[in-house]
DNA sequence: GTCTATAGTACGATAGAC
DNA sequence: GTCTATCGTACTATAGAC
């Protein structure tokens, strides 16, 4: 691979910001786990912390769009996309411990409020992700509007299922959503997937 | 009213950490909010910030998981009830600017992988949630099983929502979920509402 | 029970040798 | 581009006067 100091820097401080927030991961921390000294990170990324951060967001959340649509793939049966999608991750959390899986989530919530450089780059990860699903399940057959709802829907249910299921050490709350939201969605063809779809998120 | 030190301490740090997380309040931040010292901080919860937080988080939680079974006594058909709750919520945000109003999700996100002590607090908040929220549809005439997964998704999904609307500034994510949940439910019909079950939560 | 002063440590960021 | 040493500040927590 031969990955790049810059790419080290990034993914380190990725996966720390997955696990433990914004305020929690400090620059000394990065700069252990990536095996780079302090003074490559700030030569790297002039900005500091929040430039580090927005950039690692934007790498791991763009990596982390293509989940629905790959889950979704499989399926003809939009009732049964939906319920696979909850069942994949109720599985995927259960085998990490119920360790958080989104990249963006815990971050975003934090500085959502309070640090507006950060909060417009999640803005614009989630807004991709709300684009690409959209024109994914378009491509799939389904109107534009109801595209966009079901995107909406999935990725807010997910979001908050995650937070749930990783407070109480549970999947129930990923698999009651998948109980809740599939059924309505059963009976709903969706056409053959491009497989140019995904590269679009 | 002669709210206590102790008190003003809870309800400062509730409101901080609501919009900044738990890493990103300081024990400073806390005493000026609250117009006491450090001293005082100390003084009161020996357990020094962890004890703070857990206090605080439980107390904002108590109250906080009221509101779902309040909008819900307005209703007698379950369809418009969701509805409701969804709507309202997106009311709200909009009325404060997209800012947090969840006062326990950011701080859970940011702890649930980290502060063992906090995870466990917030774990006991959302479960009190869950089964007061399912006690309650039960009371008005919902099967077990049924209310509990009613509830599950409505938290998840209310969670989910409210993170997509702070960061996207925007009430669409909670629209949405309220599109896309409530048709199923309408038709379903709610007997009266106890007036005890609120205090069951 | 209230408050000040401060200990001791960790923070983000920088300077400058190599 | 890599790395070390360090600046100045902010942190959690404590000691002790009142």
């Amino acid at each position: 691979m031969a990955r790049s100091t810059r790419e080290s820097i990034l993914t380190a401080a990725a996966e720390l910001m997955r696990h433990k927030g914004y305020a929690g991961v400090g620059m000394k921390d990065i700069a252990d786990a990536s095996g780079a000294p302090i003074g490559s990170l700030y030569h790297h990324f002039r900005g500091g912390k929040t430039q580090i951060a927005r950039e690692a967001l934007v790498n791991a959340g763009a990596a982390y769009g293509l989940l629905i649509p790959t889950v979704v793939d499989a399926y003809t049966d939009l009732g049964e996309a939906v319920d696979g999608v909850f069942r994949q991750a109720a599985e995927d959390m259960a085998h990490t411990g119920f360790a958080n899986m989104c990249p963006v989530a815990s971050v975003a919530a934090e500085v959502a409020d309070t640090v507006e450089d950060l909060r417009q780059a999640t803005g614009g990860i989630f807004g991709q992700w709300i684009d690409g699903g959209t024109a994914y399940f378009v491509g799939r057959g389904l109107d534009g509007a109801r595209a966009r709802d079901v995107t909406l829907a999935l990725i807010g249910a997910l979001e908050g299922a995650f937070l749930l299921a990783r407070v109480l050490r549970s999947a129930e709350p990923l698999l009651a959503a998948g109980r809740v939201l599939a059924p309505q969605y059963r009976g709903t063809v969706l056409t053959a997937p491009a497989g140019v779809g995904k590269a679009a998120i």
